[in-house]
DNA sequence: TCGTTCACGC
DNA sequence: GACGTACGTGAACGAA
């Protein structure tokens, strides 16, 4: 991919300049917590060792492997698995797989697993790029295949956040200056807006026009509940099992287990009644077969989804894909142009990520230029693919948040008229003085 | 040193 | 009718 307008080469231009100005800035870092929360999980970690090796599968371990046991070590859990519990495993053994299994000792595997992640490449991470204080990660732009950023040095865009336990252990290392907050302005549903630009599908404009909550529209469909009842969570699986996956060009055979896995990882439920019985009752099966059924009732769930409710995207898809097959090339939204060979769902998804990612960074290039000409003391610090992050004085909080809300949704559309659907974005913001981990998202 | 596997994010 | 998830970084392990 390669900027082939002028106003594609300066958005990164611009954007190389905006970034490095936050990677002067620095993120703020409680260096203090970084270093006891440390000492805190080693002690945790040997702990759990010494639990480990005074199991009799534990034992076994050590005896099997003397000097060179590492319990980071698959090959060795797999013979040890096999060995001392008769469960032969030869696929991966990874979380997913190792948590359905049936041996005492996976789940202290998998804990130990969890707290040297969150202490070996996340605080001790922090320390090492550390300086007086203050993090200065690299963001990228020239390594991403679609045009998006990466970063690293360390990667901020993949600080813990799903797993309450581990995003508290590690985001209370981020912290604001003194007398600041740190914000944080999200895009909501950036690439699924910037997708529907390209394709322009009319019901999913509408869609997005009204405010339509499609997750939970699938998760009524994908459990067969009705539209009233589906809880948080059911959503949750929807959203992220099945809604986004489909948009990447998942299909039923993958996306059809993970909804069924997600059920009991969720403990999701219907008035009361557990979330399996429930579609044995809807599906008329059981075990085996109702795992069965209820793939295929995904597939019919997904073939209405692309053919019923959204035929003019599943025609752009086809279009798009023809078209990049007879010329070699695509041309993106925002001026760039991609060429090389491409799989099926890369020419698709390439353009709309790209895309998604330069409305952040154009918003980010303005936000840095007015917070300087409008002499703020406020300073953005990173960036993650569709947020913004800002540290950000007490008394500027209202104008920060209002210039940055004008910038990233009024501002971006007058300048790029092919965005041709309302952006929206969600602010959240930290207590005063405290760390990244208390952000909470704040009323309009 | 390098490829693979794991784990974390959007 | 077959086909079929996108993009990243970092650490540990283990073979070369």
């Amino acid at each position: 991919m390669n900027p082939v307008t002028a106003s594609a080469y300066k958005l990164l231009h611009d954007g190389a300049l905006a970034l490095g100005v936050a990677e002067r800035r620095g993120i703020r870092i409680d260096v203090g917590y970084c270093k006891q929360a440390i000492q805190d999980m080693l002690k945790q970690e040997q702990d759990l060792e010494k639990k480990i090796f005074s199991s009799k599968a534990g034992k076994y371990w050590k005896y099997t492997y003397g000097a060179n046991t590492k319990l980071g070590s698959v090959d060795q859990l797999r013979v040890v698995l096999k060995d001392k519990y008769g469960i032969s495993i030869s696929g991966s053994l990874d979380k997913l797989h190792l948590s359905s299994v049936k041996a005492g000792i996976v789940d202290d595997i998998l804990l130990l697993r969890k707290l040297s992640k969150a202490r070996g490449t996340y605080l001790e991470g922090i320390l090492k790029s550390c300086i007086d204080g203050y993090l200065h990660p690299d963001f990228n732009l020239h390594t991403a295949q679609t045009f998006r950023s990466s970063c690293s040095n360390p990667n901020f865009q993949n600080i813990p956040i799903r797993d309450p336990w581990v995003a508290e252990l590690v985001r209370k290392a981020f912290i604001p200056r003194k007398g600041n907050r740190i914000v944080e302005g999200d895009y909501s549903g950036v690439e699924v807006r910037v997708a529907a630009c390209y394709h322009q599908d009319p019901t999913m404009i509408q869609y997005l026009e009204t405010g339509y909550d499609m997750h939970s529209a699938m998760a009524a469909e994908c459990y067969m509940i009705p539209k009233d009842k589906v809880s948080k969570k059911a959503r949750y699986a929807s959203k992220n099992k099945f809604v986004f996956p489909a948009f990447y060009g998942s299909y039923y055979k993958q996306i059809g287990p993970d909804l069924w896995n997600a059920i009991d990882e969720l403990s999701l439920e219907v008035d009361g009644v557990p979330m399996k019985k429930h579609l044995s009752n809807k599906l008329h099966k059981k075990g085996d077969a109702l795992f069965d059924a209820f793939v295929a009732h995904i597939q019919t769930v997904e073939n209405s989804f692309w053919n019923q409710r959204f035929p003019v995207y599943t025609q752009w898809k086809k279009d798009w894909w023809d078209a990049y097959l007879k010329k070699g090339y695509f041309l993106t939204k925002t001026g760039f142009i991609c060429r090389g060979k491409m799989k099926r769902n890369e020419a698709i998804n390439y353009p709309v990520q790209g895309s998604a990612f330069h409305c952040l960074l154009w918003s980010f290039i303005e936000m840095t230029k007015a917070l300087k000409k409008n002499k703020m003391k406020s300073v953005l610090i990173g960036q993650i693919h569709d947020s913004a992050l800002g540290d950000v004085p007490e008394e500027e909080l209202e104008d920060y948040i209002a210039l940055f809300r004008e910038i990233s949704t009024e501002r971006i559309r007058a300048a790029w008229d092919w965005i041709i659907l309302p952006l929206d974005v969600e602010v959240e913001v930290t207590g005063l003085n405290e760390s990244w981990y208390t952000k909470k998202g704040i009323a309009l």
